[in-house]
DNA sequence: ATCAAAACCGACCAAGAGGTCGGTTTAATG
DNA sequence: CATTAAACCGACCTCTTGGTCGGTTTTGAT
């Protein structure tokens, strides 16, 4: 029983500390050594917990990347309310440096895609069926909101959900250096807002 | 004479065959002799031409990035042309596979923005730079726009160009992988038209 | 033809990285 | 206290890669 637990406890860490570097640094860019000496644990911890250096990233994927994803842009979406403030409301917050000094986790979701889509396709399938998950619930909260006659009839749901998402991911890079930050999320915002005037039912006369 | 065109010469075969690999594959994950090989070419003739892989990149970045996208994002903005119809078709174009068997030349820069975010900050400058080339221009054009009444008095032009500017580097990220590529880009194009209705003189009753 | 400089070759080096493995420590159990 | 398995250590191996350098070939001017 306690074995059980302080292998979840060693493995937690180094989870932990793998996302802060490999979100830091990126992952082909941070050794073993790197989490290995900042945790004071050696090759021989690491590799008695995970068989390869992917696999450890895959965990922690699973383990942390996901459930950031859902708290942060999916669970938010499910309210009684427009759905589109709904929707500027969460990609508001997950813009934010985040509470605490927590990183920001909404942003690493592009970095990593980028990062693994010519190098290990199985890594980047499970980002990206992260992703997935993320446009399915946007899809599905849209159509809900077409019904409940917030948004215009005409409206291609699918569609917005992939102008949104790509207008988020694409957020990330030019976030990257920290150069004008507030101002950034400040236009991006203000932007998105400004589309979803065109989505919601008012406006429609197209 | 001859000695210089045959250093260009050889220069410019270098650099279009790293372009492409590094496009292919990234830039650490491709090796000098991934390009060598395939030029029938030794370290010394790479080393007598460039002082390391690094500063190869940058000339590379200077002499064929800069330009394609001058050539795609830039200069078909400069028409005496309603401003949004110029941008939706300039991005329109941007995404296209690529007349011929080029590669898709505007795709290019948010990977290598990414890549090169966490690991060479004087590369990454390089890059960016390219891009606030391209921001400076969308907001002239669409402030001109402005002047000539083909966008709203309440338009933030900057916020515009950024906005229009996120929207495109995260259609990479989501179209990294080719499936659906046709779908996603005719889903794209609608909905920056669909944005573009608020931004024009007709609509604004905001 | 000569010769010097440019262009090029390719064996070699050093550093870093992922991964291995035999041995040691720790800790729960009887 | 003894036992045993899990947890952990760290030296070592192997492979890759950017970069070096002494030597060779090409080339163009005289």
């Amino acid at each position: 029983m306690k074995t059980t637990l302080k292998k979840r406890e060693t493995m937690h860490m180094l989870c932990l500390k793998g996302l802060e570097l490999f979100h830091n640094k990126g992952f082909y860019n941070t050794s073993l050594d790197d989490i290995l000496n900042e945790l004071s644990l050696s090759k021989g911890a690491f590799y008695h917990h995970f068989k390869s250096k992917e696999d450890f990233f895959i965990n922690i994927v699973q383990n942390l990347v996901v459930q950031k994803v859902y708290a942060l842009l999916v669970e938010p979406l499910h309210t009684q309310d427009n759905p589109l403030h709904v929707i500027v409301d969460s990609l508001e917050r997950a813009l934010e440096p985040s509470k605490g000094n927590e990183m920001a986790y909404g942003f690493m979701l592009n970095d990593f895609l980028t990062e693994f889509n010519k190098r290990n396709k199985e890594i980047h399938r499970y980002l990206k069926d992260i992703l997935n998950v993320w446009e399915v619930n946007l899809i599905s909260v849209l159509k809900k909101g077409k019904l409940d006659g917030h948004i215009a009839r005409h409206v291609d749901c699918e569609g917005v959900a992939t102008y949104i998402i790509s207008s988020y991911l694409g957020m990330r890079s030019l976030l990257m250096d920290n150069s004008n930050e507030g101002q950034l999320k400040y236009q991006y915002i203000q932007q998105l807002k400004q589309y979803c005037k065109v989505l919601s039912e008012q406006e429609s006369l197209a």
